[in-house]
DNA sequence: CGATTAGTTGAAGCAGTTCAAGAGTGGTGG
DNA sequence: CCACCACTCTTGAACTGCTTCAACTAATCG
């Protein structure tokens, strides 16, 4: 984990808040400059190569992340050992909700792509939500929008056969976006949020480049057949 | 299909929430008595028979609702029809938070015991958030608490095999509860739970009935080996 | 350049599905 | 009050899709 802004230059991640790209659609959105005025912590941003943990689950942590780029899973375990990938996030969502209620970090967050993050106390999201409602309004939006995650995973990746699943999950990722292109990951990485084994996903994948359902542009690169793998994920 | 009851037919008085009985567990736990003056629209309270609907996925809703005591199930379509129970509810969980956020409810909501709820509109809490940053704390608690049973529906019982899946579900259902004892609910709803067929779910149970694991008390109230279900779900 | 890791593919076995039929239960009406 | 219907639960038997185990290839890296 490179941190690429050092506590020292705090006062220009304020500015950096007041001037970010993603201010519009981040946690602090509805914030006036004059609150910023008052971000003493520093908001520390990190560089996580893929691979890497942002946290693991059971920390006792006391910051929430925005993510900037890239992508991240979470990830639980259950008592055998066997582990489950129960939500990605990427760009503008937020990690560590549970900290504002003083709960240890529920998942481990692990870096899928290189990814970008910023890290700000939880203490500093109580002391500006005391007078500022509307971030409560964008807390209980991110609470929301991580419920709803939840939930799609559990009717849409973990129902109905293999190929459903993975082409839901394709379909999934190239959501929201103008192309229809999208980075892959792992097979192992695949069947954890599939509930499905390594061979299952490789075999899936493998078979919808066969079908021309997937071109690899470079490796773990596709190109994705969007209406047909639709018909698959719905029939 | 069990025929739908109105909320009309199932109204069952007006709420005094001062001198309820899950005041200390309920979302308005912190609120003063001169918050509750403050509440002009009526919370009513309703009895809602198993099968029938609180409210249907796509619903306009402006109203939140308490659960006082049974059990309701939310369930999610899928494209194909297929249905997925994403979560259950029980007393003190609160319904509908997404009408806070002006969404449309994103279940059905329906009774899978006799179950009592209380009902109040979503403007009403967004009232009294205004002046009680208390209440937010509450909602937090509430949307979080969701959001770890929606990952543990995930992990614990969306994974592994059949035989796990149920003995999983039992113990969660026991849990937090004095006695071993609990109520079951169809072999439908239970495969619908857990990712798996009707005869699946049917088969397992019987099983468990066979070994020893569960004994039925009368129709569909069980008595649980919980050690011995402990080991099965943990292998 | 050899060593490690990720992906692919094959073959055998099995858990869960599918389809079908019978048993148990509750409700309704003649 | 019993006969009948509807529905859920259970069980059987055949099938199949996924897993398991194993081998091999391709890519990555010190």
């Amino acid at each position: 984990m490179i941190k690429t802004v050092s506590l020292r230059d705090a006062w220009s991640g304020e500015a950096n808040c007041l001037d970010c790209a993603l201010r519009v659609s981040v946690l602090f959105a509805g914030l006036q400059e004059s609150d910023f005025a008052r971000i003493h912590d520093p908001i520390d941003q990190f560089r996580i190569k893929p691979g890497a943990h942002l946290y693991l689950a059971g920390d006792a942590g006391e910051y929430l992340f925005t993510v900037r780029s890239g992508m991240l899973k979470l990830v639980q375990y259950l008592p055998d050992g066997n582990q489950r990938i129960v939500r990605l996030v990427r760009a503008t969502d937020v990690l560590g909700l549970e900290t504002l209620l003083d709960e240890r970090y529920q998942h481990d967050a692990t870096a899928l792509h290189p990814t970008e993050v910023c890290r700000f106390p939880a203490r500093l999201v109580r002391d500006l939500g005391r007078d500022n409602p509307g971030l409560y309004q964008e807390l209980m939006v991110r609470w929301q929008r991580a419920l709803t995650e939840a939930d799609a995973w559990l009717t849409e990746l973990s129902t109905g056969s293999a190929r459903q699943r993975v082409a839901r999950l394709l379909l999934r990722l190239v959501r929201d976006r103008q192309t229809s292109e999208c980075p892959l990951f792992s097979r192992e990485d695949m069947g954890a949020m599939l509930g499905v084994t390594t061979e299952t996903a490789s075999r899936t994948i493998a078979e919808f480049k066969r079908q021309g359902l997937l071109v690899e542009k470079s490796p773990n690169f596709f190109l994705l057949d969007i209406p047909n793998l639709r018909r698959i994920a719905e029939v």
